[in-house]
RNA sequence: GUGGGUGUAGCUCAGUUGGUUAGAGCGCCAGGUUGUGGCCCUGGAGGCCGUGGGUUCGAACCCCAUCACUCACCCCA
């Protein structure tokens, strides 16, 4: 075999793209039902709006990024991610002047130069919210709300809520200050991908999973101590609002997000198995940043890969019905076969004929091993008294029925 | 980017201490007579054994490289 898909992208077969697309449909009953409207951004940006907005120091921007320069000259990139996107679609296109808040999802590829592994891909897809203009910690309860329900309604097995809040400019450096007063002594103790923390990101030294630095990092100072009065009352008052829609989750002191634009909440669910399945929190000053007024958002990505992984059981039964086929006995009937499924078709009803010329015997084999559950036989005897045989495939019980009434028959059962 | 595992027909895999025509099951196609599937029987197509080098009289089996998949890490969805 010549070609190959290139590392890290999969082709998506009739099989499984059916799973996908219910995945889909299910992904936007829970946007519609919170009011969210869909938003679709073109899949390449420039690249310094991911540069500006991811931020120059993340993994994402370093070193993931599929970035080209077009033959005049612009330096673009193949999103990563959507957030920076839409925040510059609302920016571009004015929606702070519609009515507040502006509640968007989206879904699409998203691409990051990573090396492949289960569930993750180089080409990989996303379903995502972005909540814009709305600070207060309901905005947030309600991201994790509709994400919490859509990812119970595909009944993941041990589904896991970790929330926290990370601060904001204000209260994170005074944090990140204790923090590494608190690690600097052990800078001999800690494993070595830590001590690059030390100086990047410290906080990202709290979710190592080097065993060493765990039990370190158990004693580490923790941020929600240090939160600032307002970032304080956020946080506990979105925790409040989670208990009383019975959501359950688990405060995790350590979960740091890698994404700059981060602010107050961050939160992932989890699976057995998977990992992270979604991931968000808020970003109130990711607009502003990107050049546009003062405006608080928060929002939440979705792997779709992963949760295809973790939901497996329940898209296996997905099945769409199979067309009616349409067979021919005898000789010369092709056209007329074409006229009746072109009837059947105008009439709403799935059809289909032969094409590859076979006897009526393999007709029936093709018809039966595609699933079809009606299979109409058009013959010369039948034919010429303008009736033709409706064979139900499950029971193999058949009938004679006059042509005219066959669509009405074929759309009731 | 780092480390480990794997790579034989469409799919799941066999393949003995390197020895000459590389196998099975499933799937696919065609038959088992004249207008009828799913079971059964028979036959057929389909592999330069991931790719490129090397060792050898001889390699699917050994060595090296490369690509891909996979697991863990980094990071993330």
């Amino acid at each position: 075999m010549k070609y190959k898909a290139p590392r890290g992208t999969r082709d998506i077969l009739p099989g499984d793209a059916q799973r996908w697309q219910l995945l889909e449909e299910r992904f936007r009953r829970y946007c519609r039902l919170y009011g969210f409207s869909e938003i679709r951004t073109p899949i390449f940006e420039h690249t310094e709006l991911f540069q500006r907005s991811v931020g120059e120091e993340t993994d994402i921007v370093s070193k993931e990024m599929y970035t080209f320069t077009d033959r005049s000259a612009r330096q673009l990139t193949l999103r990563p991610e959507a957030t920076a996107a839409t925040v510059r679609a609302y920016l571009e296109h004015n929606l702070k002047e519609g009515p507040q808040p502006v509640k968007l999802y989206y879904q699409g590829p998203m691409f990051r130069y990573d090396r492949p592994q289960a569930g993750r891909y180089r080409q990989f897809h996303q379903f995502g919210l972005e909540l814009f203009g709305a600070g207060a910690p309901a905005a947030d309860a309600e991201i994790i709300a509709l994400s919490y329900e859509f990812l119970q309604s595909l009944s993941i097995k041990d589904l896991k809520l970790e929330i926290n809040s990370v601060g904001c400019p204000l209260c994170r450096p005074a944090y990140r200050e204790n923090l590494l007063f608190y690690l600097q002594p052990l800078e001999k103790e800690v494993c070595p991908d830590c001590l690059h923390r030390f100086a990047k990101n410290p906080l990202r030294v709290l979710d190592c999973k080097n065993e060493k630095c765990r039990s370190l990092a158990a004693a580490a100072p923790i941020i929600e101590h240090s939160l600032c009065p307002p970032c304080g009352d956020h946080f506990s008052q979105l925790l409040r609002a989670l208990e009383r829609l019975t959501i359950p989750f688990a405060v995790n002191p350590r979960l740091v997000r890698g994404l700059d634009y981060y602010t107050r909440t961050a939160f992932e669910f989890l699976c057995d198995g998977q990992g992270s399945v979604a991931g968000g929190g808020r970003y109130d000053f990711l607009v502003e940043h990107c050049g546009g007024p003062p405006t608080p958002g928060v929002g939440v990505a979705f792997g779709v890969e992963r949760l295809l992984l973790a939901a497996e059981a329940e898209f296996l039964k997905f099945n769409a019905a199979p067309p009616v086929f349409i067979a021919t006995a005898g000789e010369g009937l092709e056209e007329e076969a074409l006229i009746l499924a072109a009837e059947l078709r105008a009439g709403g009803v799935a059809a289909e004929t032969e094409l590859m010329g076979r006897n009526l015997k393999g007709q029936l084999k093709y018809a039966g091993r595609k699933g079809c559950r009606h299979l109409v036989i058009l013959g010369e005897r039948e034919l010429s008294q303008n009736m033709v045989i409706l064979r139900d495939m499950v029971s193999g019980v058949q009938i004679e029925i006059e042509r005219g009434q066959l669509t009405g028959r074929l759309k009731t059962s």
